[in-house]
DNA sequence: GAGTCGTGGGA
DNA sequence: TTCCCAAGACT
């Protein structure tokens, strides 16, 4: 680690971190976009945006926190609420740990800290889903503390300016660029400096084909000097996605109501709601009547087969074959789930997978 | 440290 | 179609 901490500060030999922070920071000030959480510093504000804005774009977020916002303008509002609410609020935005880790949190800073979010790294960093990367940019945008906030906008725009060439998708490296933002942080404005690097990422050096023509530290870039801009940063591929196969049934009561689950509190789309889906490695259609009753303790008559969803998540694809089924017997209480009308069906937080699912009973045969 | 955890958009 | 990506954190 000396080793490299030493062939990293070898890179400030020629390089002018004063002018570097000014033509950052003057070109932010200048450029910056208008965007609802910069409207000013409420530290429970800058909060909730970093958390919907980990692995997001900020056009998709933009409507989620107006409405999340609107919905629970304040900390207490929040601690307050209901976790179904939240993910409610959360539904369609993904990674759905990050509602409820904050929510947790929040529900922390309100009991433990007074509603006072922690102005420290210590604190912060303890709190659930607040990372190495949240706790900088909560720290320096919200209480202008000069703390590194290394996201992958920072990894790809200083592997460029300081010619980084290890791997960043490998998880020690962000260290390495902790380092880096430390030595060249403005004190006297650390929350433009991190957000000039992120904006500066997200408007100009963009991963393919970089405006570097336009850029406001063109000339401190030392991959630009040799023109091999795009060839950074070095970064190893990921595996690809595996399929797995399912079998959902929408079973319809004698009432029109339709029969919902909620998925477990761990793992994937923990605590959203879903039709009842069986693993199609282990179940055929035709067992599906038998495998409900065992499951849900009711007989159902499969009616027909509908089209067929495909969802790709980060790491899995699912291809959902779907049913649709009607109960036998009027009344009976399923032993796993609930029947609910088509109606209410709306105030349950659902996966995308399963909007697309919702999608198809509504079309008329 | 590698795997898990969503979604939508663009090349 | 396929791939990569986007302001990461947790286990």
């Amino acid at each position: 680690m000396n080793l490299e901490l030493d062939d990293l500060y070898n890179k400030f030999q020629q390089f002018s971190i004063d002018l570097f922070q000014d033509d950052l920071i003057n070109w932010f000030l200048q450029e910056k976009r208008s965007l609802p959480w910069r409207e000013n510093q409420d530290p429970y504000r800058v909060w909730v945006s970093e958390i919907m804005l980990q692995q997001t774009k900020v056009d998709t977020v933009i409507p989620f926190y107006n409405r999340f916002m609107e919905r629970f303008p304040t900390i207490q509002a929040l601690a307050e609420a209901d976790e179904q609410d939240v993910l409610k609020a959360w539904e369609g935005l993904g990674y759905y740990s990050r509602a409820r880790n904050l929510q947790n949190a929040v529900r922390e800073v309100a009991t433990v800290y007074d509603g006072q979010v922690p102005a420290n790294a210590e604190e912060l960093g303890k709190l659930k889903g607040v990372g190495p990367y949240t706790t900088g940019a909560i720290l320096s945008i919200a209480y202008g503390i000069p703390q590194p906030a290394v996201d992958g906008n920072v990894m790809r725009v200083l592997s460029r300016i300081l010619f980084i060439t290890e791997d960043i998708a490998k998880p020690k490296t962000r260290k390495i660029f902790e380092a880096a933002v430390e030595k060249m942080i403005s004190q006297e404005d650390p929350s433009s400096f991190n957000q000039g690097l992120m904006e500066l990422g997200a408007l100009i050096c963009t991963p393919k084909k970089p405006a570097c023509m336009l850029c406001p530290v063109q000339e401190h870039c030392a991959a630009f000097k040799q023109g091999i801009q795009e060839e950074l940063p070095i970064k190893s591929k990921g595996k690809k996605q595996r399929t797995k196969p399912y079998l959902s049934v929408i079973v319809e009561n004698e009432k029109g109501e339709l029969l919902i689950e909620q998925r477990p509190e761990e793992g994937l789309l923990a605590s959203l709601w879903q039709f009842p889906m069986a693993d199609a490695t282990e179940v055929t259609i035709e067992q599906l009547a038998y495998w409900f009753k065992l499951e849900y303790g009711l007989e159902i008559k499969v009616e027909e087969t509908l089209l067929p969803v495909r969802h790709v998540f980060s790491h899995i694809i699912w291809e959902v074959i779907v049913l649709r089924a009607t109960t036998v017997s009027d009344g009976e209480v399923p032993d796993k789930g609930r029947f609910v009308s088509r109606e209410d069906i709306a105030n349950y937080p659902f996966p995308v997978p399963h909007q697309k699912i919702i999608q198809q009973i509504h079309i008329p045969e």
